[in-house]
DNA sequence: ATCTAATTGATAATGATTCTCATGAAGATT
DNA sequence: AATCTTCATGAGAATCATTATCAATTAGAT
């Protein structure tokens, strides 16, 4: 139960991230976190971006999802367990839990034989905000 | 109510890879069909092979995950609403369904005022015979 | 102040997917 | 079965997100 990858050095860039995240509530890409971080002034590589989040993702510090299955969007989240609900269009999101369906999901991997399961699931609709415009 | 894309005509590219993707039960990248193809002696341009994944996507007539959120993968399967239980070492796959689930997806995005959902739902593990290896 | 290994930045490389456009062939029409 | 129109194909270039490379920096320890 090591933690085998913590990261070592505290930098500025790594907390300019981590504070950006922090500033927004929902789902962001890497690219749109670095233009938020480069109008701010914080000159950070993009390519230092891409590491830190991925860094941060391996230690589940952020949450990520595949938005479409092209980029990938990052998101600071509550470390309990929890899915979430994304509106289509300003991707504003809200973290949801079921139990049901988390024991649904392991019960139906066992049915059918499956170990080490995990599942993924994403609910999405447009958002109250949204269906004004 | 009119099909506005349907395909117009036959070709037996198109046929192909229908035939293709009906010889495997199991999901499969756009990459990984060409090559069936390519093997089978079925010379086809790796651009068709995409473009009808894609239109037969669009109509439905087969399923799309995202693996990992790196590549797309390809299945043909039944016509009802289901997800899916997919072994992460062989991608074995088995269509499952939860009426709950679908229940539970719909509810939770209403109570927050989302309209037009949907969901992603898909369960993976390591099947049965991946797990005597 | 010095040392050393982790981190950064700039950019090249990668890899999946899409686009372009000239050529080929379905399917409809004579 | 010859012709025509238009959609589909093939080959390769283009795109775009992400990752790798590697020399130059720098955090943290000594």
């Amino acid at each position: 139960m090591t933690e085998p990858s913590a990261p070592q050095r505290q930098t500025w860039q790594r907390a300019a991230v981590l504070d950006a995240l922090d500033r927004h509530r929902d789902f962001l890409t890497a690219q749109q976190l670095h233009q938020q971080l480069d109008e701010a002034g914080q000159k950070i590589s993009l390519a230092t971006v891409y590491r830190t989040l991925q860094q941060m993702a391996a230690l589940g510090e952020i949450d990520v999802i595949s938005d479409d299955g092209k980029q990938m969007a990052f998101r600071r989240c509550s470390s309990e367990h929890h899915h979430h609900l994304v509106c289509t269009e300003c991707a504003r999101t809200v973290e949801v839990s079921g139990p049901a369906v988390e024991r649904w999901a392991v019960s139906t991997a066992d049915e059918h034989g499956f170990t080490h399961s995990g599942h993924r699931i994403e609910i999405y609709g447009l958002c109250a905000t949204c269906q004004q415009r």
